[in-house]
DNA sequence: GCCCTGACTGCTA
DNA sequence: TTAGCAGCCAGGG
């Protein structure tokens, strides 16, 4: 798959492949599920280095910031797709443009078969 | 190897 | 309840 990725990078993406559609999850969850739970600035960096090829098969719309908001700064457009790939899936979003985390957030692999 | 930037967060005021 | 701000981790120049 990946090439010469980071580590951390081929984790990210990983985890993120196990998100189920019509679930979410937050940054500082994905880096806490890597035992890095103050890497979730790092995430946000894996994200936007994501090879063109995975965006197929990685769900980087499913991850979105603590407050429930989509994080992009200065690109609109992405905030947009996010969305829209978002409610497509069936997640809802407040008049503020929030998703209901309590009620659409995963709760994480239950089972790590390969880690 | 140093310094700046950023798809983040939690704590203060 | 909202607005700031200082840590944190990894890349890029």
């Amino acid at each position: 798959m990946a090439g010469h990725l980071p580590r951390f990078f081929v984790q990210v993406y990983r985890l993120v492949s196990r998100i189920p559609r019509g679930k979410v999850v937050t940054y500082g969850q994905v880096a806490a599920l890597l035992n890095e739970p103050r890497a979730a600035r790092a995430v946000g960096t894996a994200l936007r280095y994501l090879p063109q090829p995975f965006i197929r098969t990685v769900p980087w719309q499913r991850v979105i910031n603590v407050t429930g908001g989509i994080s992009f700064r200065g690109d609109v457009l992405r905030v947009e797709e996010q969305r829209w790939l978002l409610e497509d899936e069936g997640i809802e979003f407040n008049r503020h443009g929030k998703v209901d985390l309590k009620k659409y957030r995963w709760s994480g692999p239950k089972q790590r078969k390969n880690r």
